[in-house]
DNA sequence: GCAGTTGTACTATAACTACCAGTACAAGCG
DNA sequence: CGCTTGTACTGGTAGTTATAGTACAACTGC
């Protein structure tokens, strides 16, 4: 998976990174058991601190999302909940489905934004109709990411 | 309105009392015209810094939220685009629409915090369910201000 | 004009965060 | 053993958050 930074942006470094391995899983880039670059890699690819990629895979890691065994690295350890297909050799690992007070947080976080579309006099047809459509890229990307794998087993993470 | 803001989240204050004000207005608590409480007394209320609150307020005007005459103090610049009802006196001021790149960004926030939901396995359906829900609980609220205001032509800023 | 209110600007300080640099270590793999 | 892995540590720089206190320009009401 290609993961791109943007320095200048006023969103910290390790939240950019975490933010792009969210999506990353979301889109079915990354999947249950795929390797994540290591630390040094990433740090270098981008020019920053060790540091700072490791708080952003210390991030995925406390929200659930990655597991990490010492030395052989770090792995994605959710999925997305895929509704269709029975995805033969799937859920390779137990999800476990998130705390129920983080998933409150998450709540609250996703209530804020929609309050800032609808104060923006954003109507909510369009508010739901750009939800839509960003869901469906996910489950489209993830189809897409299926499709790929298939027909050549490749890794998702060249290093 | 009443606001209230939490000291020991990790969401900085100016931020929470930002997010508060765009939520009643989405909630139609805060309405084009309405008075904001002053910095001083907001920040009296709290027990936090008059810069504070100057900070949040801040923020809300280069949002376009908010408008302020130096001496008059700052009132709510802009309204939900409500769908239904002619709304008699509706619109007192112009709304003017929030810029394009402004939106922009608010799009890409808001697909992040949906991957965060798919991520963690959160079902479409549920999350569209969750999306329509508090959109809807905006809009009744906004109803239920409004009918208020109807019967008892009641200021929303009390200080 | 005067008193009061309003938002804003300024300085200065303390605490915390983000990021960096370098080094070091424990644990597993080949 | 050599290599890679994540992690931990110290130390430093810069920026942000929040504080305190003072001050000012502009408008309202008397």
């Amino acid at each position: 998976m290609q993961i791109e930074i943007d320095p200048l942006s006023d969103v910290a470094l390790y939240q950019q990174l975490r933010d792009r391995v969210v999506e990353g899983i979301a889109g079915g880039e990354l999947r249950v058991g795929d390797q994540l670059a290591p630390v040094r890699t990433l740090a270098a690819q981008f020019g920053i601190n060790i540091a700072t990629v490791g708080k952003a895979y210390d991030l995925l890691r406390s929200e659930g999302l990655v597991r990490t065994n010492r030395t052989s690295g770090s792995v994605v350890a959710r999925a997305p909940h895929d509704d269709a297909e029975g995805t033969g050799p799937a859920a390779l690992e137990g999800v476990g489905a998130w705390d129920g007070s983080a998933r409150d947080a998450w709540v609250r976080r996703l209530a804020t934004v929609l309050a800032e579309g609808v104060a923006q006099g954003e109507q909510d047809a369009a508010i739901t109709a750009t939800v839509d459509a960003t869901l469906h890229a996910f489950s489209a990307s993830r189809q897409h990411a299926n499709d790929e794998r298939k027909s050549q087993g490749g890794s998702a993470d060249e290093h």
